[in-house]
RNA sequence: GCGCCUGUAGCUCAGUUGGAUAGAGCAACUGCCUUCUAAGCAGUAGGUCAUGGGUUCGAAUCCCUUCAGGCGCGCCA
């Protein structure tokens, strides 16, 4: 749809570029209108180039509607409006022929290749694995996922990391807290650490370690045993966490270890690396990373006085880690409450001499527990928080990733579990499902009544489609691959989100007043056919989203 | 103090990267089930796009002021 209409205006222009002294044909840029009155699609290009041309927009626009009109295309229309836009609506037939594309090729008429030959990473979530994942990692998680599928349909080669902060003191604040409870459960009554993790599931991971090596470690200080409980909780927690996000319906292809960029010696190496290039430096006693020469507010330590490492080296081994396996994009899904750290990780990209602006984060924002309008308390050192595991059992993966998917990213959240769960008939997510599931219901219903009542492409004619609210599906139908390439381009799902409620709506509409199956076979087979339509573009945005399509609701 | 994000209908949020008369869902009100799923449909009502200026053919969108809320400014991770 979008490439017809600009293949002709810039034939058009071809026309007209001696006479307007362009050596170039500018970009085009057309898009869908609020209002069918302003036809299927439309252009701005005559008000944008009205003052390098120096004309008036609406003469511009009439030349450029004289020239279109000398070609040969798929419009019924054309129309020039207001200060300067020019309206394209497109024949009928242009659409029965775009609708039997989509039914012959099914979800490959519906992807792109801007992406093809191009390799993306995208890292999400990375929780540090001292807790259960809570709602926020979850809202990270859904959006990261999502992200990924369409970048993939996309084309992209795409690869999803999560980051494991295992080398660290909060991992091993964990085997403190857990070495702890373990004594204290024993008999053993010593103190808590001050700023120990006091979640339940401490005493769960003790409770499990008794039954396993009874009280072999009873009486030994952390000094001997500790690594033990650091190691065990660590990965108990791990494991959790990944049982956790597949549940929720997410997996990863690689987790990576902080501690084994230690092991390999890769934070060495990437500090040489700085270094050989001159960006370190040696102050009070420590080392730094001279990152304000690359627009960081100021310069980062990464070796202490102590002679320790800080958590930003290990972060500038990641990042050369990353590099190193030949992204062309790098995609990272942060906290908002980290976008402070940009600069710095732009800072040592730069200094590697990746090319500025393939590093991209998105910042996911906090999101606010409610129950019944009331705020949740929320504190992680506290152990007091609502997990995200106990939100999927309580409203549901589909919901929970839904009204996620249904927000900018970095924009605040309010998540109201009884809201999520009590009005669920009412839910956003119901309602795109709802309107796949009415067409299986169709199709089981057609196969029932008429053993020939099928969407039967080759045989269909599809012109007896006339109905106002037919045409108004189907157009909306094509409206996807422009949503889905403006999905691709921003990194932003909800805007699929917002289109398939949209095609639900009209579906919906089209249901109530139209009935599908009839004595009528010709208009009960092409309806049929409209049907599928809506339901592959259904499935396959919901497929997008991360969210199911169920047949029967 | 400096930096980043946010401010749109009673509530929760979109707004196609500057386009035409600012939209949706919830909540409220009025109707629609002997017919393919009523988790649905049709309709009514709801706005100084926080504020004041600027940029231009055109601003919720870009720039500046002010106000309000959130977050960040460690040789912590």
């Amino acid at each position: 749809m979008k490439q017809e209409v600009i293949d002709t205006i810039s034939n058009a222009i071809k026309g007209l570029r001696k006479q307007w002294g362009l050596s170039d044909i500018p970009r085009i840029d057309v898009e869908i209108p609020k209002s069918e009155a302003h036809g299927d699609i439309f252009t701005t290009l005559a008000m944008s180039i009205a003052k390098s041309l120096k004309k008036p927009p609406r003469k511009i626009a009439e030349e450029l509607l004289a020239e279109i009109k000398k070609q040969e295309g798929p419009f019924e229309k054309f129309e020039l409006a207001g200060a300067g836009f020019i309206n394209f609506t497109f024949k009928k037939e242009y659409f029965y022929q775009a609708l039997e594309k989509l039914l012959n090729e099914e979800h490959s008429y519906l992807k792109t290749d801007i992406g093809k030959d191009k390799k993306i990473q995208i890292e999400f979530v990375s929780a540090n694995p001292t807790g259960p994942l809570h709602i926020g990692h979850g809202r990270g998680a859904a959006v990261g996922n999502a992200l990924s599928n369409i970048l993939a349909s996309a084309g992209y080669d795409v690869e999803r990391e999560y980051y494991i902060n295992d080398a660290g003191v909060q991992v091993k604040l964990l085997g403190q807290s857990v070495y702890t409870r373990y004594q204290q459960m024993l008999g053993n009554n010593i103190p808590f650490p001050e700023d120990g993790y006091k979640g339940s599931y401490i005493e769960t991971i003790s409770d499990e370690i008794i039954k396993k090596a009874g009280n072999k470690y009873f009486n030994q200080s952390f000094e001997e045993c500790g690594d033990f409980f650091t190691n065990y909780s660590y990965k108990t927690m791990l494991a959790d966490i990944a049982k956790d996000l597949r549940d929720f319906g997410i997996t990863f292809d690689r987790w990576q270890s902080e501690m084994e960029l230690y092991e390999k010696g890769k934070v060495t190496d990437s500090l040489n690396t700085l270094h050989d290039k001159k960006f370190l430096y040696e102050r009070d006693s420590a080392l730094w990373f001279s990152s304000t020469r690359f627009g960081d507010d100021k310069d980062r330590v990464v070796v202490k006085k102590d002679g320790k490492y800080t958590y930003f080296a290990s972060d500038i081994a990641y990042h050369k880690d990353k590099l190193d396996r030949g992204f062309d994009t790098i995609i990272a899904l942060w906290g908002a409450d980290h976008h402070g750290y940009i600069p710095r990780i732009n800072s040592v990209l730069e200094a590697f001499d990746f090319p500025k602006g393939k590093f991209k984060v998105i910042l996911i924002q906090m999101v606010t527990l409610l129950r019944h309008g009331k705020p949740v308390q929320m504190s992680k050192r506290a152990g007091e928080f609502i997990t995200l595991r106990e939100v999927i059992d309580e409203v549901g993966a589909d919901t929970t990733k839904f009204i996620f998917l249904t927000r900018r990213p970095d924009s605040h959240l309010e998540f109201d579990i009884e809201v999520a769960k009590e009005q669920s008939a009412e839910n956003p997510v119901f309602y795109v499902q709802y309107a796949f599931a009415r067409i299986s219901s169709i199709f089981k219903q057609a196969t029932e009544k008429m053993q020939d009542a099928r969407c039967k492409i080759q045989e269909v004619d599809l012109s007896v489609l006339k109905e106002p609210d037919e045409l108004s599906l189907i157009k909306k139908l094509f409206q996807y691959p422009m949503v889905f390439e403006g999905t691709v381009l921003s990194f932003e799902p909800h805007r699929i989100t917002y289109y398939l409620q949209e095609l639900a709506k009209l579906f919906h509409s089209y249901y109530n007043k139209h009935r599908v199956i009839s004595d009528d076979k010709p208009l009960t087979t092409a309806r049929l056919c409209l049907c599928k339509g809506v339901q592959i573009v259904l499935e396959e945005g919901l497929k997008m989203l991360g969210v199911s399509a169920p047949e029967r609701m």
